[in-house]
RNA sequence: GCGAGCGUAGCUCAGCCUGGUAGAGCAUCACGUUGCCAACGUGAGUGUCGAGGGUUCGAAUCCCUUCGCUCGCUCCA
């Protein structure tokens, strides 16, 4: 089938998600807030579908994960320990003339002559900039070569021709105020806090200062000792959570991939050290108590793809980045990011990471609190280290949108081509399980018997009943919301043909290929296909 | 944050240049019709033209500010 170009298509489904009610823009009658978004009632189901699925996945079908539900605000010394605080606040400058952006600690410290400029001025127009500017130039480098760059300045400012102003040299020493690349001041270093802040209790002072977590990670490593007192579990185990965190994203993109409000679903596996386990390698499908962290990084990145494949996210739509040890964070042993292929670009949708026992030893030293496990079997005390698979739901909901978003042309009786749009959404996700119709809403009898059996679906699966306008148009309204399954009630559901008697039509959403099943048959059937 | 473009009905968009207080298609709702894939008929509704300010007798249209969206740069623990 032929897709859309990637910027068309990609406008398409966003069209299609507020059309149909799956996102909308956040406080949209008042202008809308940057980086915000909320699901309509069909994105409520989905999202909802998806967190449920994996949190049945991570631990209630497992017996070494354990679930957790923290607090949003924490205690403020926890982005000390976790790095956020100091990491989340890089003091920032911009180049005055190429734009270009770097931490302020990280500009190498430049010597040589810096020409300081008043302004320029437009001999032949009259046009004058009064705005000071300045070009350091390395030792031995003619003034001219600071001009130049000069001149591209003020005639960045508008001015055509400029002739510079109050030029004045100076001898500088290891000054971080250039841009190393070609000489030009910078901005003023401004803090860049990526970190919402908040105050806690009615009184704002700084006292009370606490953030919004940017981060559900560090929930679990806080609260890793009260559930390791009461959980009966023994490492290696693992603790997840899914929940809200806020970035203050410099600039928030692409629709809701990158949210300033967004949620994630964590799953921290703590581990022995590899002096610890024995480090066995072993059969991958059969977990082992004394595998080295290297066996459980690649088992816990098989179990997110094989879980993404459950949901209809097979692995050829999937990429995988393996993170050279030049990008890791320094506390990590490796990562691995899953990818999507959005219209925009590939990004990551979950990334696993091998953090060793750098959080747990944060936190041991800045609460003063011991993290260490004493493993009965080998009598070894020591803190654990960890794998950690973190996905977020919001870019994987959209990963699953644009999945299951098809254009197809279909055919119809009297030869007339048309686009079908439907959302080929995995059953199990999908926002409504089964579309029931009667027929035709001005016979009472089929009226009543479609009542019937949406009620009789009702308690096992989201179920949409609609009556209005021709049967055909009640299909495609349902391909749009990505119901897996129709159920149509006709004349011979009433018995006009007696040997079909309390039968219906049951219509499969990618094929269009309708089956007739009985009535009683429908709850088991249908229950099979969606579980 | 910087640069460029854009913002008109639920959606897609015309109108803006050259000011005279808004339109199309689709969608929605009601009634009728409809015997399985966006049929048809009749009728109905909707816009503070993104927001605020200015110019003008008069602003969707011109100017300024602001918010939002898209793209590029930047950022991305």
């Amino acid at each position: 089938m032929a897709e859309p170009k990637t910027n068309e298509l990609m406008e398409k489904i966003v069209s299609l998600c507020k059309r149909r009610g799956f996102v909308f823009q956040s406080s949209e009658i008042y202008g809308g807030i940057n980086g915000f978004w909320d699901y309509g009632p069909l994105g409520a189901e989905l999202k909802r579908n998806v967190k449920d699925y994996w949190w049945r996945a991570m631990t209630q079908q497992r017996d070494d994960v354990v679930g957790l539900e923290a607090t949003i605000i924490m205690h403020p010394k926890i982005w000390e320990a976790s790095g956020h605080t100091r990491t989340f606040s890089d003091p920032m400058v911009d180049c005055l003339l190429t734009k270009k952006r770097f931490r302020a600690d990280q500009i190498e410290p430049q010597s040589g002559t810096a020409y300081h400029y008043a302004g320029a001025k437009d001999e032949t127009t009259g046009k004058a900039s009064d705005e000071a500017y300045s070009v350091l130039v390395p030792p031995g480098k003619p003034p001219e070569s600071a001009r130049k760059v000069a001149n591209q300045f003020y005639q960045q400012r508008g001015i055509a021709t400029p002739t510079l102003l109050g030029e004045r040299s100076e001898q500088v020493k290891e000054s971080t105020r250039y841009n190393p690349e070609n000489g030009s001041l910078v901005t003023e270093p401004r803090p860049f806090n990526l970190m919402f802040k908040t105050y806690v209790g009615p009184v704002e002072s700084e006292d009370g200062v606490a953030y919004l977590r940017p981060e559900t990670a560090q929930a679990i490593f806080v609260q890793f000792k009260n559930v390791l007192a009461v959980a009966r579990q023994k490492v290696p185990f693992g603790i997840c959570q899914i929940g809200k965190a806020f970035r203050n994203e410099i600039n928030p993109r692409n629709f809701t991939f990158r949210s300033r409000e967004f949620e994630q679903m964590e799953l921290e596996f703590f581990i022995k050290p590899d002096e610890v386990a024995k480090n066995t390698p072993a059969n991958p499908e059969n977990p082992q108590a004394n595998w080295g962290w290297s066996e459980w990084h690649k088992y816990w990145v098989e179990e997110r793809v094989k879980w993404y494949e459950s949901i209809g996210l097979d692995r050829n739509t999937l990429e995988f980045y393996h993170q050279p040890a030049n990008e890791l964070a320094h506390y990590a042993k490796a990562t691995v990011d899953i990818l999507f292929k959005f219209p925009f670009g590939t990004q990551e949708l979950e990334g696993i990471a091998a953090r060793g026992d750098f959080d747990l030893k944060q936190h041991q030293e800045y609460s003063g609190k011991s993290m260490e496990y004493l493993d009965e079997e080998t009598k070894a005390k020591y803190v654990p280290h960890v794998i950690e698979p973190s996905a977020g739901v919001d870019r994987l909901i959209l990963a699953l949108i644009c999945h299951a978003y098809h254009e197809e042309q279909v055919t119809d009786e009297k030869g007339a081509v048309e686009t079908r749009v439907v959302m080929k959404f995995h059953p199990r996700v999908a926002p409504f399980k089964v579309g029931v119709f009667p027929l035709l809403k001005n016979k009472p009898e089929l009226v009543k018997k479609a009542m019937e059996v949406r009620d009789l679906l009702r308690p096992h699966m989201t179920a949409f009943y609609d009556e209005a306008g021709a049967i055909g148009r009640r299909y495609r309204r349902q391909d749009e919301a990505g119901t897996p399954f129709g159920v149509t009630i006709d004349f011979d559901t009433l018995g006009e043909k007696p040997e079909l008697l309390d039968t219906v039509t049951l219509r499969d959403r990618d094929t269009m290929q309708q089956v007739r099943v009985k009535i009683d048959e429908l709850v088991p059937l249908l229950l099979s296909k969606i579980r």
